[in-house]
DNA sequence: TTTT
DNA sequence: TTTT
């Protein structure tokens, strides 16, 4: 077993790529606020913890068609780390979570144009291309999770 | 929320490390098995997925006193981001779960001298001095997450 | 490990009693809607689960304080079997969510009075008196989970 | 969200039964140890939850062949709640956990035969009849949870 | 780099 | 760098 359970709110809007052989990727930052009490406030820690996720195919398309800055979600998924290349000749790690099911939760972000109300993500039509992976290096074609 | 549930095997002995006011702190790494199916074997993917985990106070000695490479785990805890500033100035990230509860599970390795059978994490001596920190750089003294 | 997540809406207003020796429980139902998917919605099968919740002391109080029928939540607990004898003298048995933590979430429902905007459960005044408990029979004073 | 994650340790041998549509459903209990310090052990208090878990199609016949009482199970699923009426015209409420994965933990009880060494649930053969449901009335043909 |  |  190897579970991540997320509650918070997107940092940004999604930013959506595509593989090579044309599958979907999203991938987005979730900020999760800590409860009050796990730290003290008074000594400069961090009150959330920001936490990269990726997301495939369909749920990634539905994502960055509902999805904005400030989104509020609760997301399912699996831990993974991904190793690559630095250019220095070092080996870098990322981490993120795969997420399987991202739900959109109540009190959402005004923005111009009219998104849906809220409810489980699913079923959406699919924007263009590409842009650049902020999380790492390039996901291969290959690297999908499900 | 942020919640993390995982089950498997370290990959080596946890690392029991103190802080300077004297906090147990162990790292270990859990090998999670992949299912079947979830990727092709035959696309050399790796069929595990390696976690860093961090586990604090007593729960620490606990672990350390307890458990060894091989040991079969069920961790619960928390995805946590950590920033630092590597010597060549850029920012690095080491991401870890940090553990609030670690139960041993079944099928456990042998070893000389005599281990529990299994049971919940709790209750135990603690042992001796620091080392250094593999998953990256020193752990702040204020830094626990409960 | 014996660890339940749940988000939806309360189907009713908490209902906060008190045991003898004066701690808080509070109970209520979560509606949790089904994906879309999961079930065909065209063969009479319903879209959601309703799962009763029991909350103990501090936290319960919150929860009278701050949730309404509708409101979205998000609870983390442990699945509890209760067994009573009912008064046809065969045995019954009481399934709940013994809630932990509580969080609230976005789009609340309006009422009179000002609730506050959301956030984690902590920190409340205390309430008044008993009422009857809809789940099953007394709980006893003891049965306090953590 | 409707999560629930168990570890422990079945009662009794699954019972395997088939609908009428012949799909395979597996029943079992699981019993979770409490942590040590959940519950005084002084106060009559149990000290294991007993919680019904209910399985469906492959994964039944999987189970069925698989555990038997005593095996060391991880399970996730959903919370359910049925409701039938009982022969004296009332309402009954059966709430079991809907499992759509069930991983074979380490230590596992001997018995006669061949069992495999553990892993996830997946692949097998199919064994035979119906038997009772004893976690309540007849589980109907539909009611396939994915 | 960060959300409300 | 990886566990069974």
């Amino acid at each position: 077993m190897n579970k991540v359970i997320l509650a918070g709110r997107l940092t940004r809007d999604p930013e959506v790529r595509y593989t090579q052989s044309g599958k979907a990727v999203a991938s987005f930052t979730v900020a999760v606020d800590r409860r009050f009490g796990r730290k003290n406030a008074d000594n400069n820690q961090p009150t959330a913890d920001f936490i990269p996720v990726v997301v495939w195919e369909k749920l990634a398309e539905i994502c960055g068609n509902n999805l904005i800055k400030g989104s509020q979600v609760l997301v399912e998924g699996r831990l993974q780390v991904r190793t690559y290349d630095a250019q220095d000749g070092s080996k870098r790690y990322v981490t993120e979570v795969v997420a399987n099911e991202v739900e959109f939760m109540g009190s959402r972000p005004q923005r111009e144009g009219g998104f849906q109300q809220g409810g489980f993500a699913q079923g959406a039509p699919a924007p263009a291309a590409p842009a650049d992976n902020s999380f790492g290096p390039a996901i291969p074609d290959e690297d999908i999770p499900f």
